[in-house]
DNA sequence: CGCTTGCTTGGAGCGCACTCCAAGGTCATA
DNA sequence: TATGACCTTGGAGTGCGCTCCAAGCAAGCG
């Protein structure tokens, strides 16, 4: 077998990151990288042809090597992801990065507008929580009663 | 101009529906519609043929005319779909409704999981928040200090 | 009557984020 | 040294959720 598609572990693992070989000795291969983090090999070499991660380390051979800073790069990519940003302004992101300090700014305004939409993303979720909760409690206790769909939805 | 693309109304809204009008009098065209939910009116007519909505009622020439109860429905699944449930998904609950009352134990489990992934979502968001102030302190007060990223990212 | 506006349909097209393929080179183990 | 797992590339394909198109019908208006 080859190129496994999702070796996802489960979510609820440790915190910090148990994998990891100390500076110095962290050279990853793709196979690797991909059991840590979930993504496809596919994924990860199009992170790079997009510019979404800078053009990682290759071995004497040409075979990509990450380094422990790639991975963290690649939780915050992740993170980044989960907000539902679009993969065009985390590339964006990348860009600044490499641009250098000058960036600074816009970087730091990049992140204050994904914080304020992650904060309204909860509220909308908050309140979908809120209508299905109700629904639940309408099937629950209103047993078999007469309860068509669309009936005081909110 | 004809078929906005999207007439969305700021979202801090009347909570109920000051629009709507009487049981009875409840016959909405495709455009009002359009407006009421800042879906297009593709969309809507979208939403028909794959069997999310019910079949919507017509005027003598053959227009559809939404009642409150179709813009009730079209409110549940906003939220639905805010919570990212695939559309797939949404159309096995419309069936289920249409099936009648022997699928309400059915239902009952699908509003169940879905409030669990909101759950999970929502927890997934705000371990991101945590991340995303951590970083944004760090631009905030580092200034311009040495700064790359993927720095200490968790 | 012609013009505009708004609605109808089936089917084609689009943007995103992957996902896979074909052809070939590399590496580790027996 | 040979087998098989793993890696490389550019480019094509997929699935989802719309989004749009072309052709045509119906109503209102000057």
């Amino acid at each position: 077998m080859m190129e496994t598609t999702s070796t996802r572990t489960d979510s609820c693992a440790a915190p910090p990151h148990p994998h990891r070989r100390p500076e110095g000795q962290d050279s990853y291969t793709i196979s690797e990288v991909v059991a840590f983090t979930g993504l496809t090999a596919h994924t990860l070499r199009w992170y790079e042809r997009i510019g979404l991660m800078p053009h990682i380390g290759r071995s004497h051979t040409g075979q990509r090597r990450y380094s422990n800073r790639d991975l963290d790069w690649l939780d915050l990519v992740g993170k980044l992801r989960l907000t539902g940003m679009p993969v065009a302004d985390m590339v964006r992101y990348a860009e600044l990065v490499r641009e250098g300090d000058h960036t600074f700014g816009e970087r730091f305004e990049l992140l204050e507008t994904t914080r304020r939409d992650v904060l309204a993303r909860i509220a909308e979720l908050q309140d979908t929580l809120a209508v299905l909760d109700r629904k639940i409690s309408f099937y629950a206790d209103a047993g078999r009663v007469a309860a068509y769909e669309g009936e005081k939805v909110r």
